[in-house]
RNA sequence: GGGAGUUUAGCUCAGUUGGGAGAGCGCUUGCCUUACAAGCAAGAUGUCAUAGGUUCGAGUCCUAUAAUUCCCACCA
C-alpha cells in the first residue's frame, strides 16, 4: 500500500523531531576507549545573551561537523555551556537596578551577587532555549556555567599554580581605566579608533626668561606634567636643556630633559610630560625618575591634585586650561589633527591610562609554547592568514592585566593581612600571618572574563580532577569561531591548554565569517538592521535558515543575509519532500531486488563520487562547498535526470526492470538524505523515519562512504550521451514550436556501432525524455521522413519527424548555427595543436584530448553538413 | 605607520595544484507533462579592477597601480 506525505513541506514537525532526539539521548556522550573520540567544545554563550544569526552560524557550522563525523563512527561530543561574562552581566544588571532607583554601592556586594544569581537563573538560559530551535546536537547532559562549582575550582587552581611560578604578580603600572564602567580593562579590549581631533600649541615660562613652545592634544594632563622633554639632538633647545619651566595656574617647576622618544619633527619639538597619564610618559618617567602626579579620579574627573580644576570633568577640565593659557598669553594655535583614541570595546567610553595596583599574569613564558606549538604545526588554523595574526600576536604580546573592580565574577584568591598587609594566595586565607595575626581581608577585585574561559576546553571535562571524560576527550579537535575572539580566547585557551595540560585544547582552529544585512553592512543595534533567527526559523523552518546561512560561502568569507536566499533553501528542501512524494507513490512494500541497468549504475556511480566531495570538503572545514555539491546532486541529477528517465519503468508493473529502478530510486533517496542530514538535520530525519516506517535516527545512520566498487565509468558516459541527445532535442523541439506536451510519433536513432547498444537498452526512458510515443535505433538512415528535424550529437544523429510540415529554411537555419558552433571548436583544436610550444611542452595527455576532440567535432561537423545537405534535395 | 583580505554576468557569490568562464536570484521564451508552479524546459548576459611580466597557454603565478573592507600600532 502506497504512503501518501502532503504536497507542500511543512516545517512544523521540527520541534516534535528535536524533542525525540532528546528523549532518546542521541545527543548524548560517555568516554568509551574502544571508539575514537570526536569533541568539539562550544564557546559557550553570554548569559545576557539572546540568539542572533552570527550565533545561528557559528553553530550551525559546529553541528554539521558534529552530526557528519557521528554518523562516520566517531564517539562525538559537543559540549555546551554558558558565561557569567563578568562585565556585560553587571553592566545589565547595573542598569536594571538603575531603573528601580537602586545603586551597587547602596545595596552591598552579597545582596548585587544574590541579584545578579538571580539574573542567571531568570536569563541565563535564553540563549540555550533558542538553540534548541536551531537544531544543534550537543550534550546538554553536560551543559556547564563558568561559575558552576567544578569550573570555579579549576579557576583557582590556575590562579594559584600560576603564582607559584611567578607568572602572576601585583604591581602599580599603567593600566587601562574605563572611567565609565569603572574598572580596569586589558589591551585587547581597547579599541584604537582615528578620530579628529585638536592639537594645540602652548608655551611655558622658563625660569630666568624666555619660553618653550609645545603641543598637546590633551591639555588637562598638564596639571601632571612633571617634565618637559626635547630631543638631545636638537639644536634648538641646547641652551634650554637642564633648565627649569614653570607650570602656570599650579605653580610647580619642571625641568627640561632630554629623550630619545621625542620626534624633532613633530609639534615643535618639545613634548610635555605626563608619567601618570599615557603611556610613552610614563616610560620617559621612568628613565629620568619623574615624579608621577595622578590628577583624575576613577570616574574621569578631575582630584585634589588639580588644584583649582578639581571636581571637574576632563573635558571641563580642558576647557577651562585653554582658556587660561589665552588669558595668561600662553596660547599660541590650535591645529586639526587626526589622532588615535583607545576606547572602551563594551561601552565606547574614551579609556583613560592611568596608574593602578593590578594583578597581572606575565606572558612571556606562556606565549613562547603557544608559539612554538603553532609554528611546529601542532595548531592547524584555519584560514592560514588567521595563524599568521595569531603568530603576530603572541610574538609582541604584553602582560596581561587580569583583575577588574566588578564584583559579578571569581573573586581573585589573595588575602591581606590586616596587620602587617602581606599577601597570601590560596583557596583560602591562612590561619595565622608570620606576624602572628589572625586576621585577613580577601582581595575586592574578580578576575577578567576570559580567565575563566581560557581553561573551558578542560575545566568542563572535570579538570582538576583526572576524569574519565578528560583522558577521553581532551583535546578537543576543532575549535570553531570568529575572528573577534582569536586573542580574547583563542590564544589564552591555547597557552593555558599548554600549561595545564601539556597539551593543546584543539587540534585545528576554524575562523569563519560574519553574517552582513543585505547590503554587506554588519549588523548593530544602532542600524537596527539586525535579523531574529527565532523568527526566520518559525517562518522557514531552521533546516532553510541552516542551508541558506552555509551553502556556497568560501570558508572563511561573509555572507549576506537575504530573504532570497531563504526562499531558494525553503524550495530545495521542498524538492527533496517531493522527491520522496514521487518515490512513495511508486512503492509497494517490500521491493524486490533486480539487476540494475545503465541509468541505475549512472546515478550510484555519481552518489557514490558525490559522497567523496561532501566528504573531503567537510573534512577540510569548507562546509559551504559541501553544503552545495549535494544540494546540486539532489536537484539536478537526482530530481531533474534520474527521476525522469525511470519513470517509464515504475509506471509499467509489467517491466521486468521494474524493481531494480524502484530499488535505486530509494537507495540513492536515502544516499540524499544521509548526505544532506549534517546541513539540514530535520527534514531528512522526518522522510527517513517515513521511508524506514520504523523508529530508527538518521543521527547515528552509517555516512555513505566512497568505494571502486561503485564506480561506474561506461555508464557514466553513456548517460552523458543521452542527456546531450534530450538536450538536444527539447532546444529544437521549442524551436519549431512543438510544446512539450505534445507527444511527437517517434524519435529515431541512427547511431554508431558503439552507441547503438546504449540507446537500444533505454529506449523507453529515452522517448519519454524527447516527448515520443516510441524510439527507434537504427544503424542505417533509411525511412527517414522529409520532414524530419535533426539533432547531432557526439555518435549519433537524432530524428524528430513532425507532423506538421518543417519549415526548411528555418531548420536550415538552426543547423548552420550549429555547424557554426562545430567550425569554432575544431577550429580552437586544430590551433593548439599546431602550435609548436603546445606540442612540444603540454602533457602528452593533453595532446591525446585535444586529439580526441578534434575528431570528435570533425565528425559532428560532417553529419550536420550532411544534414543540411539532406534538406537542400 | 605596519599587515591582511576583496575586486568575476544586472545583484549576491563559487571557481582546490595554470589547460575550453560557473551557480542562485533577476531577465526572455514555452509549458499547470499523473513528485513538486516553492515546479519543468530552453535561452540571453562577462575587456574575470587596471597596466606590465613569466609561460606553448593566466580568472588562477609575479610586480606595480587604483578602489574597497578589516586587523594591528604608545607619535605628543
Amino acid at each position: 500500500m502506497a504512503k501518501q506525505i502532503e504536497k507542500t513541506y511543512n516545517p512544523l514537525i521540527e520541534e516534535a523531531i528535536y524533542k525525540r532526539w532528546l528523549e532518546k539521548g542521541y545527543f548524548h556522550a560517555e568516554p568509551d576507549e574502544r571508539r575514537q573520540p570526536y569533541t568539539i567544545m562550544m564557546p559557550p554563550a553570554n548569559i545576557t545573551g539572546r540568539l542572533h544569526v552570527g550565533h545561528a552560524l557559528t553553530f550551525t557550522i559546529q553541528d554539521i561537523l558534529i552530526r557528519f563525523n557521528r554518523m562516520r563512527g566517531y564517539n562525538t561530543l559537543w559540549m555546551p555551556g554558558t558565561d557569567h561574562a563578568s562585565i556585560s552581566t553587571e553592566v545589565k544588571i547595573v542598569d536594571a537596578m538603575a531603573e528601580e532607583g537602586l545603586s551597587k554601592r547602596a545595596i552591598g556586594r552579597e545582596a548585587f551577587l544574590e541579584r545578579a544569581w538571580k539574573w542567571r537563573d531568570e536569563y541565563g538560559g535564553i540563549i540555550v532555549q533558542q538553540l534548541k530551535l536551531l537544531g544543534v546536537s550537543c550534550d546538554w547532559d553536560r551543559e556547564r556555567f563558568t561559575m558552576d562549582e567544578g569550573l570555579s575550582r579549576a579557576v583557582y587552581e590556575f590562579f594559584i599554580h600560576l603564582y607559584n611560578k611567578g607568572w602572576i604578580y601585583r604591581a602599580e603600572k599603567l593600566i587601562n581605566w574605563c572611567p565609565k564602567c569603572k574598572t580596569t580593562i586589558s589591551d585587547a579590549e581597547v579599541e584604537h579608533e582615528d578620530m579628529e581631533g585638536s592639537l594645540y600649541y602652548f608655551k611655558y615660562p622658563i625660569e630666568g626668561g624666555g619660553f618653550i613652545e609645545f603641543a598637546t592634544t590633551r591639555p588637562e594632563t598638564i596639571l601632571g606634567d612633571t617634565a618637559v622633554a626635547v630631543n638631545p639632538d636638537d639644536e634648538r633647545f641646547m641652551g634650554v636643556l637642564g633648565k627649569t619651566v614653570i607650570i602656570p595656574f599650579i605653580d610647580r617647576r619642571i625641568p627640561i630633559v632630554a629623550d630619545d622618544y621625542v620626534d624633532k619633527a613633530f609639534g615643535t619639538g618639545a613634548v610635555k610630560i605626563t608619567p601618570a597619564h599615557d603611556p610613552n610618559d610614563y616610560e620617559v618617567g621612568l628613565r629620568h625618575n619623574l615624579p608621577i602626579i595622578n590628577v583624575m579620579n576613577d570616574d574621569g574627573t578631575m582630584n585634589s591634585a588639580a588644584g583649582p580644576y578639581a571636581g571637574q570633568t576632563r573635558e571641563e577640565c580642558r576647557g577651562n586650561i585653554i582658556a587660561d593659557f589665552k588669558r595668561q598669553g600662553l596660547y599660541i594655535k590650535t591645529e586639526t589633527i587626526s589622532h588615535a583614541v583607545g576606547t572602551h570595546e563594551r561601552c565606547g567610553e574614551v579609556i583613560e591610562p592611568l596608574i593602578k595596583m593590578q594583578w597581572f599574569v606575565r606572558m612571556a613564558d606562556l606565549a613562547k609554547p603557544a608559539l612554538d606549538v603553532y609554528n611546529s604545526g601542532g595548531l592547524k588554523i584555519v584560514p592560514p592568514r588567521a595563524g599568521k595574526i595569531y603568530a603576530h600576536w603572541l610574538e609582541n604580546i604584553r602582560d596581561w592585566c587580569i583583575s577588574r573592580q566588578l564584583w559579578w565574577g571569581h573573586r581573585i584568591p589573595a588575602y591581606y593581612c590586616e596587620a602587617c598587609g602581606k599577601v597570601f594566595v590560596g583557596k583560602e586565607a591562612p590561619e595565622t600571618c608570620a606576624c602572628g595575626h589572625k586576621r585577613f581581608r580577601q582581595d575586592e577585585d574578580v578576575l577578567d572574563t576570559w580567565f575563566s574561559s581560557a581553561l573551558w576546553p578542560f575545566s568542563t571535562l572535570g579538570w582538576p580532577e583526572k576524569t574519565r571524560e578528560l583522558a577521553h576527550f581532551y583535546p578537543s579537535n576543532v575549535l570553531v569561531t570568529g575572528y573577534d575572539i582569536l586573542f580574547f580566547w583563542v590564544i589564552r585557551m591555547t597557552f593555558a591548554g599548554l600549561e595545564m595540560m601539556g597539551d593543546v585544547p584543539f587540534h585545528d582552529v576554524m575562523f569563519h565569517g560574519i553574517v552582513r544585512d543585505e547590503f554587506g553592512r554588519k549588523m548593530s543595534k544602532s542600524l537596527n538592521n539586525g535579523v531574529d533567527p527565532i523568527q526566520v526559523i518559525q517562518e522557514f523552518g531552521a533546516d532553510a535558515l541552516r542551508l541558506m546561512l552555509v551553502t556556497g560561502n568560501a570558508l572563511d568569507n561573509d555572507t549576506r543575509f537575504f530573504c532570497g536566499r531563504l526562499e531558494t533553501s525553503r524550495n530545495f528542501l521542498n524538492k527533496l519532500w517531493n522527491a520522496t512524494r514521487f518515490a512513495l507513490m511508486n512503492l509497494d512494500g517490500d521491493e524486490p531486488r533486480g539487476e540494475p541497468e545503465v541509468m541505475d549504475k549512472w546515478i550510484i556511480s555519481r552518489a557514490n563520487q558525490v559522497s567523496k566531495e561532501v566528504t573531503e570538503r567537510v573534512d577540510s572545514y569548507d562546509i559551504g562547498m559541501a553544503a552545495q555539491i549535494a544540494y546540486d546532486f539532489v536537484w539536478d541529477e537526482y530530481c531533474d535526470w534520474y527521476v525522469e528517465m525511470v519513470k517509464p519503468r515504475l509506471y509499467n508493473r509489467e517491466d521486468p526492470t521494474r524493481p531494480a529502478a524502484m530499488r535505486t530510486l530509494l537507495d540513492t533517496l536515502i544516499v540524499c538524505l544521509k548526505l544532506l542530514h549534517p546541513f539540514v538535520p530535520f527534514i531528512t530525519e522526518e522522510i527517513f523515519t517515513i521511508l524506514q516506517d520504523k523508529d530508527e535516527t538518521l543521527m547515528y545512520a552509517a555516512w555513505p562512504e566512497y568505494s571502486e566498487a561503485r564506480f561506474y565509468p561506461e555508464e557514466e558516459e553513456a548517460v552523458d550521451r543521452l542527456k546531450a541527445a534530450v538536450k538536444g532535442i527539447r532546444a529544437a523541439r521549442l524551436e519549431m514550436n512543438v510544446a512539450p506536451s505534445k507527444k511527437i510519433n517517434a524519435v529515431l536513432v541512427s547511431s554508431d556501432e558503439g552507441v547503438r547498444g546504449f540507446f537500444t537498452d533505454i529506449q523507453k526512458s529515452f522517448a519519454i525524455l524527447a516527448g515520443a510515443k516510441e524510439t527507434y535505433v537504427r544503424a542505417d538512415k533509411t525511412g527517414i521522413d522529409d520532414n524530419a528535424v535533426s539533432v547531432v550529437i557526439n555518435g549519433a544523429t537524432v530524428y524528430l519527424p513532425l507532423d506538421e510540415l518543417v519549415d526548411k529554411d528555418k531548420e536550415t537555419e538552426r543547423l548552420k548555427r550549429e555547424k557554426k558552433k562545430l567550425e569554432a571548436e575544431v577550429e580552437r583544436a586544430e590551433k593548439k595543436l599546431v602550435n609548436e610550444g603546445f606540442m612540444k611542452k603540454a602533457p602528452r595527455e593533453l595532446i591525446a584530448e585535444e586529439r580526441g576532440k578534434l575528431e570528435k567535432y570533425k565528425k559532428m561537423m560532417a553529419d550536420v553538413t550532411e544534414q543540411i545537405e539532406r534538406l537542400a534535395l
